[in-house]
This record gives C-alpha cells, sequence and structure tokens, in this order.
DNA sequence: CACTTTCTTGACCTTTTGGTCAAAAAAAGT
DNA sequence: ACTTTTTTTGACCAAAAGGTCAAGAAAGTG
C-alpha cells in the first residue's frame, strides 16, 4: 500500500556505526554518512529522524555485535579469556583498528550528560557483567589461589581489554598489546 | 614605542589549555574559548594566528608541566613509581579529573596525521622515555629478580599510567584506580 | 486504473564554525 | 605634543554544521 526502501536500513546502520567507531560522534559530519551511505539528506532524516538517533541506533548495533564477541563456545573459562585476548590483539594490530566504541563514547562524552552518554553507560556495564560472570567461572578452581575478588579480577580483565582495545587505535604493536593482555592474566598463571 | 597588551599570554595558554583538555581539539569551539579568556576574535587571532597554533602552545605549555609532574625529588625509585601512581589516583578521583591532555589527543587524532598530531606523538614518546629511565633504575637492583626486560616494565608502567588517568574520566572510584597501579606494581614487589 | 501511502528529491533555512580586516585606541620614545 | 608601533575592537565572510519541507515518484490495494 506504500512505496518500497530503496536502501537496507540495516546496512545503513552499519556503515554509519563505522564511521562513529571510526572518527567519533562530534567527528562525523551529516555529510560524511551522506557520503558514505549514498543517501540523500531528506531520505536519512524522513528514517532515522536526527543525528542523536542514528548514533543510538550505531550504539545498539554495537552493543549486540559486541556481545556476541563475548559469546563463544568455549568450555574453560581460562582458554575463554585467553582467547579473547587473542582475538582482541589479532584485531588490535590490524591497520583499520578503531578502538572500542562503547569507550570511545565513554571518552568522548566524558564532560557531557545526556541520553546517549546514558545509553552508552549501559553498554560499558554490560561488558563489566559479562567479565564478572568470567571470573567468578575461574575463580570456582580453588588451586589457582589467587589473591583477588572476585570483582577485581573482572576489572583487571576489563581495564586490559579496554586498554588494548584504545592503544590500538594509535599503536599498532603485537609485543605492546600482548603484553598488557599477558599482564592482566598473570594472577590466573595464564598467557597468550 | 607600541602599545602593550592588556593581557597575560602565559594565562590565556593555560585557560585554553584546560578547556581543550577537558572538552578536546574539536569539542572545544572558538566561542568557548573566547568566553573564557573574555577576549575578543581579532586580538586572539592578532596574537595567536589560528586555533591550531593555539593548540600546539597549549600541548607545549602541557609537556613542560607534564615533566615538572614526573620530576619529583626521589632517591628510591620504587618510591618514585609508588608516589607517581598516588598522585595519579589522587588526581583521578577529583570531580574535574579530565585524563592526561597527550593521550585525549592520541585518541582523538587516530585516524588524523598531521603537524599537532605528530607533535603530541613527540610527548607522548618523552613520556615512554621517563618511564623507561624509572624502569632501568629499579632493575638495577638484582634481588627483585624481575623476568621483564627493562623496555617490557616501561610498557607496563606507561600503560597503567594513561590507564588511570583515561578511566578517570568517567570513573572516579579510588578502589578502581589503586588496583591498576597495583597490577602495574605487582612485579617489583611494591603497592600503593 | 485510480488511490492511498510511503519514500525520495533537492531546494531552502538557521546557526555555528574558523577566520579576516580596516579603523580606532593606547602606550613609549622623541 | 607628536610620531611610531602595536593592540583592540567590532563588523564582516565564506563554508560547514544540523535540520526542514513541499513536491514528485514508486509501490501495493481496491
Amino acid at each position: 500500500m506504500s512505496r518500497t526502501k530503496t536502501f537496507d536500513k540495516d546496512k545503513v546502520i552499519d556503515q554509519v556505526m563505522h564511521l562513529f567507531w571510526e572518527k567519533g560522534f562530534e567527528g562525523t559530519s551529516l555529510d560524511d554518512i551522506l557520503q558514505e551511505t549514498g543517501l540523500l539528506k531528506g531520505s536519512l532524516y524522513h528514517t532515522f529522524k536526527s543525528k542523536d538517533n542514528l548514533f543510538k541506533l550505531c550504539l545498539e548495533k554495537y552493543g549486540i555485535r559486541s556481545q556476541s564477541f563475548f559469546y563463544k563456545k568455549e568450555d574453560d573459562p581460562i582458554e575463554y579469556i585467553k582467547n579473547f585476548y587473542k582475538r582482541l590483539v589479532a584485531d588490535g594490530v590490524k591497520k583499520d583498528a578503531k578502538g572500542c566504541l562503547i569507550m570511545n563514547t565513554c571518552l568522548e562524552f566524558s564532560a557531557v550528560n545526556n541520553d546517549l552518554s546514558k545509553q552508552n553507560e549501559k553498554l560499558f556495564n554490560a561488558v563489566e557483567t559479562n567479565m564478572l560472570r568470567v571470573a567468578k567461572e575461574i575463580m570456582k578452581d580453588k588451586k589457582l589461589e589467587i589473591s583477588k575478588s572476585e570483582k577485581e579480577l573482572a576489572s583487571q580483565f576489563v581495564v586490559a581489554a579496554f586498554s588494548i582495545r584504545e592503544f590500538s587505535k594509535f599503536r599498532k604493536d603485537r609485543k605492546f598489546l600482548t603484553q598488557i593482555a599477558n599482564n592482566a592474566l598473570v594472577d590466573i598463571k595464564a598467557s597468550i
């Protein structure tokens, strides 16, 4: 009963997500977005309402993507976290490494407080929750004799993960990034 | 033989440095600068030529400030690094914690390559050089039996320092920040 | 085929951006 | 008091920012 869209909404969000990821929210202009997607202004606004809303959708999409980065089937939690860091380092040495959109946004919006920063905070908390789950599983193994609480171990994992991602933005150095991971793994007697 | 300036150039650079530090280069508009300093456009441009040049001067100033943050008299290098992290954490829990201007700029300009990003890179390298000196001094003490190279220990110190500063921007949590420091100090059997 | 609904197009708008410049104002030396 | 030099002032600019809207174009339904 009506005209259909000539573009794939989801694909556009994906394209724009990569732009925001690389250049930040303020650093990405509407013109950048139009050029990347090939859309015209009116069409973009008709579908996505505003730059803010478009960013919101990108954050959502990134959150889902991020979750699927976390959920890799692995029975041993130590093997899991090792693989997790291996994947971070492998991504980090690529020339198109852009850091983590969530952390990038935390840093860009640190002096800002709006709907977007609140939504982003939730995504950040989700990462911490994931890591706490992993830390708890690891600490079930009493033989490791870890002198830290579950929460402390989780923070350690979180900090290392974000450090790897952010340093990747300007330091695509495998040794350097690997060492960050290994320092986080020392308590559980592991390394990648 | 000529009219004198009605403002203190150095004080203005200092004010603007704090703006860039808090909001980033792109995030700070000329209007922000004029409001903060009370200057008028023409006067600002007459003295500082461009926003880029003004940022350059701010980076310079921050570099000097950063050096004086490093150079605190302390004979024992372990005490020195402990105090260094203590000061980072003390700054980090303050509500006006803005991260590190050098690291902020590395992250903001990661996809950019111009004179400013090159100048900033030099400042980053200076931080690493400082840390390498400290690491070398610490490793003179053979009793510590550190299974890392001087460079590796230095990177560990650098990563922790920047992590504390950047996480401070949105996580003014003393325990959290202290743990980052302590993880970096574990090899040298120290903690703050 | 007509009709309704939605989508696309491109012109238009306001505000903000970084930046320039000529004229006026103020010191300091003569 | 007069000149020289530099600063300050405020009006002015072009480009870019995010955003709006009326008109035309394409689908699906009756």
